[in-house]
DNA sequence: CAATTTTTTTAAACGTTGTTAAAATTTTAA
DNA sequence: TTAAAATTTTAACAACGTTTAAAAAAATTG
């Protein structure tokens, strides 16, 4: 793994590094996300991105490395939208983490289904870490729906963490459906939304109910 | 592909071939479910057989043929669990779907992991052909709830389809979770049921609706 | 039971892949 | 411009899936 992320002064060499080294990963985020990680092989992008195969790594490195390298960037870019749970009802919270993400994933749809793609591959989103990115959401999604009982939105009758990690599974078995090419990103807001509005109101208060099967109705 | 399922008399050859094929689908099924299909080696499996590698060739096939095999065979052995759907209520209905098919996977956890992982290589669930497993699993699914609305469990202020749909991403969550490793058997029953329960009691009249959260509740 | 035919297994090879060592080239700085 | 540093390339390696042709085994036939 070379791993220079950023050379102290910027020579014309240094800079003509990394415009090639993202040529060459933007390449590789194209290539997994239409035909898979197993369609990507090191000569034919090499000559996609008009290089040769050393070339490739000594700028990134093998094939493990353009995974790492996406992987990192993916948790990064997750990162930021990550910690900021909006204030507001519960429903709109959840409304504004999701619609947050779709719109992440817009900025570039073949880079993120890339990205997930090979962060399955190595396990990323492991459940059993506690410091993984799943026990990390699972938490966050779980004192949401904490919030929600303290507000007498929710009655308490599913314990917080049941209706957290359905909540989280909603939205995971969406994203992966949109992941593996079944639908679009239209299509994953709609399922993600129906799937958590459905299960908070199987434990909503009467007017919360209401709201949310109007929201669910009103959806596509 | 050598494709020879049955011979009509049964030579010694034939027999001890059966025997092979089975024994080397055995050993792949075992390295797959344990290291995933990337680990699966033509030569280290033919080693593990106590063969060589072209005797594969000659009794099933190449790397794509043992997959398909795995496949074909999960396919068949699902179909024979499908379309019976029980009487009786509708979440006993479920339940004893969900039931039915994990048992069938406790019989061979390391089959069944690989098979799922197999049919998801060669897009075996995808969600467009209207013919495909998904599209009938969802339709069963479907018209399970559009029975429960007629019979008055549920009031259908959420419709059918989505209902089904919901309920059936549920499943689909909790056994990929199960295949990726995140947790066992146990557990996938319990998300599962969780889950669709939970989804039910949405739309849900209030008796019904209690008797799903005392289910919840019980579970685990 | 023995010779012949058929089938199966094997040894050896081919093309492709990821990967690396050393040669050739380019860029930088004196 | 020229010497030094870094980078790119040429060329090769090992491992993999796959196939061909020869050897071995089994079944058939007299």
């Amino acid at each position: 793994m070379p791993e220079q992320p950023a050379p102290l002064v910027e020579t014309t060499r240094s800079v003509n590094m990394a415009k090639r080294r993202l040529l060459i990963l933007s390449h590789a985020r194209s290539v997994i996300a239409s035909e898979g990680f197993d369609a990507l092989k090191l000569r034919d992008l090499a000559h996609r991105a008009g290089v040769t195969v050393p070339t490739i790594y000594n700028l990134i490195g093998g094939k493990t490395d353009i995974l790492a390298l996406i992987i990192e960037d993916l948790v990064t870019r997750l990162k930021v939208v990550h910690e900021r749970l909006g204030a507001g009802e519960v429903e709109t919270v959840f409304e504004a983490q999701i619609d947050t993400r779709i719109e992440l994933f817009a900025t570039d749809e073949d880079y993120y289904k890339a990205a997930y793609i090979a962060g399955d591959r190595s396990g990323l989103f492991e459940q059993r870490s506690p410091s993984g990115i799943y026990a990390r959401s699972l938490q966050l999604t779980t004192s949401a729906c904490r919030e929600a009982q303290k507000a007498g939105l929710l009655l308490g009758q599913v314990t917080a963490e049941k209706m957290g990690q359905q909540i989280y599974g909603c939205y995971r078995q969406a994203r992966q459906d949109w992941v593996n090419g079944y639908f679009d990103l239209n299509t994953l807001r709609e399922q993600a939304l129906t799937g958590v509005f459905l299960s908070l109101a199987a434990d909503a208060e009467p007017e919360f109910h209401k709201r949310l099967l109007a929201k669910i109705k009103a959806l596509k």
